[in-house]
DNA sequence: TGAATCCTATAACGCGTAGTTATCATAAGG
DNA sequence: CCTTATGATAACTACGCGTTATAGGATTCA
């Protein structure tokens, strides 16, 4: 029934006397305040202004609304000074979830870009695998995940459907062998798939686990996995020890380097897909972008070439 | 920028869960709400609401927004109540002033209905000649006057200009002539006022003085004015004496009685108008509409019959 | 007293906001 | 897989809320 213009305008015209000054303060013409005041009193069903020769004089009913004004203002200021302070990027929060391998350097350098550039952004970010920060992000627990996807694995496959997120490509990290630095095939310059029939295998995480099993089944033959473990800093160890082989992404062995064992490319050349994952929306809060397009320059200061973008 | 809808809308959300939820709980129509919410993110540069799926989900900076409802939404509907609370006569402030003579009947009357009635109305009430009572209406210091009117004499006569108000009669007091009981003219029906012209004279107020000069000045010659007081008890002791006669309005005769005193029409007759003043603005305030409803209830009460309307 | 000036009120008009209904597209659930 | 619930969009309407132009009073000053 009453809004905010209404108590602006009864409070420019308590302040300033006239009709006329009320306008000129508010930035309105003189008729526009005359109409703003028939209407309220009209909704209200009381004098207002009480018309006296040159000036105006307030009500005791138009005094109330007056008096109401500047609590009522200052808190709709507050209110909008508040939203522009998030849109603004001088606050705002995001929850970014991102795999382990990823948190190694990646993430960390985005993060230190974002709080460079926008202090009063803060980030909470907390490690999970692609299944687990995909369904946080579906459930609203998230923000912003980092995840991989293996090239040739359909992205969706049921279990995992992006449809309704947007995906940002970071990095393309090509998957090698990792064999000891003792195995016949530590020199080779390319390996094939098919070649590897044989070997003893150690699989990482349960997504590099189904990996290894696609790779070998396009091989034609089904791996011997001798051993499993997420932790990549053991399955090196394992490695180095002669117990067996592995697939493991370029950036992992980057970072969990070994000097006993060997990386050496693959046939057919197998890939992992980096990508920063997102919803429409949240795509469109400010924090949320800044912080992506951080990620995707740290991404591209730290590594490869990115890919085109995807839907 | 932000209104107040808006809060309510983004409120509704945060409370619903669902935009059709807050369309119904807010009697609007479900696209009512989509619109409103793209309004809102396009005026703030910012998403506010996260559409996940089924539902939605406020953002950080909708959530501000949600959260800032509360406290302006009630600071506007405490300021509605109040404006409420004035029109519906549960509260309100009248200044009322009164000519001495006024204060004896007229007005104590028209106080005790109008608390009857009405006990949160608060009226605060003064004495004063309807010179002063229309200066102050004019400066806003008062909002309804109860001043008098000597019929023939014009009524603005440039010192009191009526133009600007608006009266309502309530009393016709005839103005009766006032001798000690032992006078000659004591035991007339009426008399003359061109037989008095040899009488010594007791005058009122100022006012009433300019009458008895009037009346006299009609009847062609000057009085001889021997006494002049404010006091109406005075002059009814004056005259009782035997100190002179004087011309008294018959309110003010049925007020301070003296058994000493005789009183009788006199030709041309000549009435005091009682009226209650007030500007158009003022009237239609509930409080003053009210007292001066009570006035004239008063005043019909009390004594004789009211003349009809004016101006 | 009359002219000048400063107010407010009113009329006529235009535009944008904010509703409506109707229809479509998409998730969730049995 | 089909039903159902929910949000998005389109097209339309209306009126709230500004504008400019002009008229009507009130106050001041010569």
């Amino acid at each position: 029934m009453i809004d905010a213009a209404g108590l602006r305008v009864m409070r420019a015209i308590a302040d300033e006397g006239s009709f006329t000054a009320a306008a000129l303060s508010l930035g309105y013409s003189q008729p526009a305040i005359s109409q703003m005041v028939r209407r309220l009193e009209a909704r209200t069903g009381t004098t207002l202004v009480e018309r006296v020769g040159r000036s105006v004089r307030l009500t005791e009913a138009g005094a109330v609304l007056a008096r109401h004004a500047g609590p009522v203002l200052s808190a709709l200021d507050a209110a909008e000074e508040e939203v522009a302070a998030i849109a603004g990027l001088r606050s705002g929060r995001v929850r970014l979830m991102a795999f382990p391998s990823a948190s190694a350097t990646l993430v960390p350098k985005a993060l230190a870009m974002v709080k460079a550039e926008h202090p009063g952004v803060t980030i909470t970010f907390s490690e999970a695998e692609p299944r687990e920060s995909l369904a946080a992000l579906r459930a609203g627990e998230c923000d912003l995940a980092v995840a991989f996807v293996y090239e040739g694995t359909d992205l969706g496959r049921g279990e995992e459907d992006l449809d309704p997120f947007v995906t940002t490509p970071l990095l393309d990290d090509e998957v090698l062998l990792a064999v000891p630095h003792d195995h016949e095939l530590a020199q080779a310059k390319n390996v094939d798939m098919a070649a590897l029939k044989d070997e003893t295998w150690i699989a990482g995480c349960p997504r590099c686990r189904g990996h290894l099993l696609q790779l070998a089944s396009t091989a034609g033959y089904v791996p011997d996995i001798a051993y499993e473990t997420e932790d990549y800093v053991a399955v090196m160890g394992l490695i180095a020890e002669g117990l067996g082989v592995a697939v493991i992404p370029d950036l992992i062995l980057k970072t969990v380097h070994h000097e006993d064992v060997a990386a050496l490319p693959m046939t057919p050349a197998s890939r992992r897909h980096i990508v920063a994952v997102t919803t429409p929306d949240l795509q469109r809060v400010p924090a949320v972008k800044a912080t992506l397009d951080a990620l995707v320059a740290s991404a591209q200061a730290s590594n490869s070439k990115p890919s085109k973008a995807k839907r």
